[in-house]
RNA sequence: AGAGAGGUGUCCGAGUGGUUUAAGGAGCACGCUUGGAAAGCGUGUGUGGGGCAACUCACCGAGGGUUCGAAUCCCUUCCUCUCUGCCA
């Protein structure tokens, strides 16, 4: 959520970050009409509401003493009427006003680039290089014949599911171990976490109001899979107030993740690389503002060295404006090497979301005697499903097996 | 799932219609004291909004209602605990 007195004071600035993000003008405006007429109602409605305070202590007085009370009760009745006419109003208008400024995405940081979508991002790096075969390299599901069961996948559940078999399903769960040990080494504190979480949880992070449809709901209760760690884990922090010497606080989760895909129907049908159920270890901060660039950092290289230690060729991309997520104030999408697609796909997404997540989740700290909003991060590191396959495609040899990487073979 | 009890600030906890303007305690911060610390004493200390400020409004799980006035009474709902049932 956008701070309301910044979109007051600041409309044109605002305006101008949200162009990036591709947001009209139209809703910052109704916002900020309605915020002012918010603040001009309240401004009527509490002298009355002070006078009302005051007058009914005297009542109390009044009535003991034996006074006539007939009149002062007349004036009060009146009072309420008007108190109660427009504290309709003034909820009316904070129930609009959150309605709005829930749906409206987090403002841009100054260095994301201008961009309509994915293909206007920026590369920043390439680390490794990709490897060179004497055969035309096969696509992760031509290796993993026996490994990957797609179609039993879909026989227990629906199109996008799938089941691993003998080495996959060992290749997964080392991953998963190994991927937390290293998050733990680089100071990520384990943690473990429900799956299912209530509707304040997802709003706290920004998935709810706006993104309902992306959701597996639960059936008769207002319960919801998470699409991610990263929303049970930041609400760990919800509605608290931090120690200011605990701070930045970091974490690493493994979680399944679940996601109805909704808007990408037709893409990646085939393959592991989009799936509804997937394994991924998330690392999740909460940092002091002026911690948050250096922490965001840290992320990026975690989850950089990581699939540098597994051998996989990827390069970082600085998303531009238009490819940037609800919450996120900035994003760098790592992307792994696909040798039987020939090109870079997406593995991990490390975004600082700055106070948008904080304010909606109320997540603060003690700065001296002020109460301040903490920045929120969050990260793959790495989604556990693609960096399977891309093993799989990196390290596959002629006869369509593949092998298992140095780090890993003490976890399998 | 059924029956009972309960949800008050960072924590514990008092509070059954009118100085509650949320007592008291713990913790925390600062000061005094001390060689230093502890203890002791003093002061401060809930959240959110408006205002330069004095100050003011709202908030006692959440949402409605009754009343001139609600933490307190009524309704709805969520959650926690105990017992019973079920279950890995």
């Amino acid at each position: 959520m956008l701070d309301t007195k910044l979109i007051q004071n600041d409309f044109e600035i605002v305006c101008e970050k949200l162009r990036k993000k591709k947001v009209g003008e139209e809703i910052i405006e109704n916002l900020r009409t309605i915020s002012l007429e918010l603040k001009s109602n309240r401004a009527l409605l509490e002298p009355l509401q002070a006078e009302q305070n005051a007058s009914s202590k005297l009542f109390g007085a009044w009535a003991k003493e034996g006074k006539d009370i007939n009149e002062l009760k007349a004036k009060l009745s009146a009072n309420k009427q008007k108190i109660s006419e427009l504290t309709k109003i003034v909820k009316n208008l904070e129930e609009k006003l959150s309605n709005i400024a829930l749906g409206i995405p987090n403002l841009p940081d100054i260095d994301v680039p201008n961009g309509e979508d994915e293909n206007d991002n920026v590369e920043i790096k390439k680390v490794l290089t990709p490897p060179t075969f004497d055969f035309t390299p096969k696509e992760h599901w031509e290796i993993s014949d026996n490994l990957i069961d797609f179609e039993r996948g879909v026989k227990l559940s629906k199109s996008r599911f799938s089941v691993l078999k003998n080495r996959a399903a060992k290749l997964e769960r080392a991953l998963i171990n190994y991927m937390l040990d290293f998050n733990t080494k680089r100071g990520f504190s384990e943690v473990a976490v429900p799956y299912i979480v209530n509707r304040e949880t997802l709003t706290g992070t920004g998935q709810l109001p706006k993104f309902e449809d992306d959701l597996f709901k639960i059936e008769g209760e207002e319960l919801f899979l998470i699409p991610t760690a990263e929303v049970p884990v930041t609400n760990l922090f919800r509605d608290e107030i931090i120690t200011e010497t605990e701070l930045p606080i970091k974490m690493t989760s493994y979680t399944a993740c679940f996601r109805k895909e909704a808007g990408s129907a037709g893409r990646d049908t085939r393959g592991m690389i989009r799936q509804h159920q997937f394994d991924k270890v998330e690392l999740v901060c909460i940092a002091k503002p002026d911690q948050s660039d250096r922490v965001f950092d840290e992320m990026v290289e975690c989850a950089s060295d990581l699939l540098t230690s597994l051998g996989l060729a990827h390069r970082h991309l600085m998303l531009c404006g238009g490819d940037l997520g609800f919450g996120a104030a900035k994003t760098i999408d790592l992307e792994v090497w696909f040798p039987g697609q020939n090109r870079y796909r997406e593995i991990s997404s490390i975004s600082n979301t700055r106070d948008f997540q904080a304010r909606r989740a109320k997540i603060r700290y003690k700065d001296g005697k002020k109460n301040r909003l903490v920045n929120t991060l969050n990260g793959s590191s790495l989604a556990v499903g693609r960096t399977m396959i891309a093993i799989m495609e990196n390290y596959q040899r002629a006869d369509g097996s593949f092998n298992i990487p140095e780090v890993l073979k003490n976890y399998m």
